[in-house]
RNA sequence: GCGGACGUAGCUCAGCUGGUAGAGCGCCAGGUUGUGGUCUUGGAUGUCGCGGGUUCGAGCCCCGUCGUUCGCCCCA
């Protein structure tokens, strides 16, 4: 026998109930963001890597060390997409999109990013997103925010999360407290943890949520951004603060937040969850006022998220169950001939149906019982010379006799009751 | 990339201070002629993750490697 060959590092097959959880949690996300006018996009899972080098910022860890890249056979860098919103706006850019605006776009599919696997992250993990590209107004943010919050409450998770906000201020707000941190970090070097004196360098934002307890000591009275904000991004913060209150959506203002990919301004927000360990982001986005011009398109402001769909499923409580199977069980060479109609005739009225071919009676009954079938549709030499059908109900053991054509009607009404 | 734990039948796991493997579930076949879920009898199944070492002898000890998992980093 050959080797018996595994799934590569960090990637796992979704079988079963797996895979219909996954499927529940983008059809329910799909549904609920057509009712807020979005339609759904597939862009391509791998694109040009300027794409990503260009939107994501060099120094951020997944362009630097993260992205599955590679040179095709034309001799172009090719990357597998490690997050979604950039390739949205790329779509946008190349389709001339940015004259008719605004575009409420969803997506779903598959991301990559080669990292240590964990539990509730993947090297091939799949996200659902969001992106309204073209409003500015806060109203939008807040908009977006409720959304995501309705997937997670149609979902049946909305109580096991929490909703964080933050703002990082328009470009002029975020970088005056980008310095004002430095500066205040730089006084304590010393102090920092070694992690944090790196972070010093490549992105001071980052010591904030450090979990290193000396530096949380000084990140006590770090300055805050609300010292920063222009006017205008104290209008818009406001002006958030005040949308979410009229969408009902509860939040928790959370100064640490702040987002990890460089195309971010203004609104960060992040639901999360206690019950995943170290993963506990469950749905994450923000405004992006400044990645469409990065695509080469014109400046158009723009907020989205992201939310892992591995992550969403693993806090499902109960699987959808799959639909209720009717059984067909045919004993003998005229019976399975016969049974072959019937069982395309219940497949026509919408029921599911599975025939059973191998064994005698009693093991085609324990098939039938084993697939979870609530009704079973029995079919001997006697039936079959008589054109008839002995149709048993598996909760109850009753069973009557039907005349052939008359059976999907007879197994539709038990399924029903 | 860094640190800790783990890796035994399809699944969940046991295996005492080293003496060439076991349970439950599942699977297969019976308990008389055409009826499942309960019960009962019997049966098959493992290169003990992989490679090396120590030993008369290793699933148990040592080293390496791959994988899983927890934390750090980062992120959804």
């Amino acid at each position: 026998m050959a080797e018996a060959l595994q799934p590569v590092r960090g990637t796992r097959d979704l079988l079963g109930e797996d895979q219909r959880r996954f499927a529940h949690v983008v059809d329910t996300a799909r549904r609920i963001a057509a009712l807020y006018g979005f339609d759904e996009w597939a862009t391509p899972v791998f694109e040009d890597t300027r794409v990503f080098s260009r939107s994501l910022g060099e120094t951020s860890d997944v362009v630097s060390k993260e992205m599955y890249s590679f040179t095709d056979r034309g001799g172009d860098s090719i990357t597998l997409r490690p997050e979604g919103t950039a390739g949205v706006c790329r779509a946008l850019v190349s389709n001339g999109l940015t004259q008719s605006l605004p575009q409420k776009v969803f997506y779903a599919g598959p991301m990559f990013r080669y990292e240590r696997p964990q539990k509730g992250r993947y090297r091939q993990f799949h996200q659902i997103g969001l992106e309204l590209i073209g409003p500015s107004e806060p109203q939008a943010d807040a908009e977006v925010i409720a959304l995501g919050h309705h997937i997670l409450r149609a979902l049946g998770i909305a109580d096991q999360t929490v909703l964080e906000l933050n703002t990082l201020g328009d470009a002029a707000s975020r970088d005056a407290w980008r310095t004002a941190l430095i500066a205040h970090f730089t006084v304590h070097r010393d102090a920092l943890s070694e992690e944090s004196r790196q972070r010093l360098e490549r992105n001071p934002l980052r010591i904030l949520d450090s979990k290193d307890a000396a530096d949380r000591a000084l990140v006590g009275d770090a300055p805050l951004i609300d010292g920063f904000l222009s006017d205008a991004a104290r209008a818009h913060w406001d002006g958030l603060r005040a949308a979410l209150d009229r969408f009902g959506v509860p939040f928790r203002i959370n100064p640490r937040i702040v987002r990890g990919l460089d195309y971010y301004s203004h609104t960060a927000f992040e639901f999360v969850t206690e019950q995943l360990g170290a993963q506990g982001t469950v749905l994450a986005g923000g405004r992006y006022d400044g990645l469409v011009a990065d695509m080469g398109g014109p400046a158009t402001p723009a907020i989205g998220f992201a939310a892992g769909i591995e992550r969403l499923s693993m806090l499902l409580n109960s699987p959808p169950p799959p639909p209720v199977p009717v059984a067909v069980v045919p004993v003998g060479e005229v019976a399975e001939a016969q049974a072959t109609a019937i069982l395309q005739a219940i497949r026509s009225r919408g029921l599911r149906a599975e025939a059973a071919y191998r064994g005698n009676l009693k093991r085609r009954m324990e098939r039938a019982n084993r697939i979870g079938a609530v009704a079973a549709v029995i079919i001997g030499e006697a039936e079959a010379a008589r054109g008839v059908a002995q149709v048993k109900d598996l909760r109850t053991g009753e069973q009557r006799e039907a005349a052939a054509d008359d059976v999907p009607a007879v197994v539709a009404a038990l399924v029903a009751a």
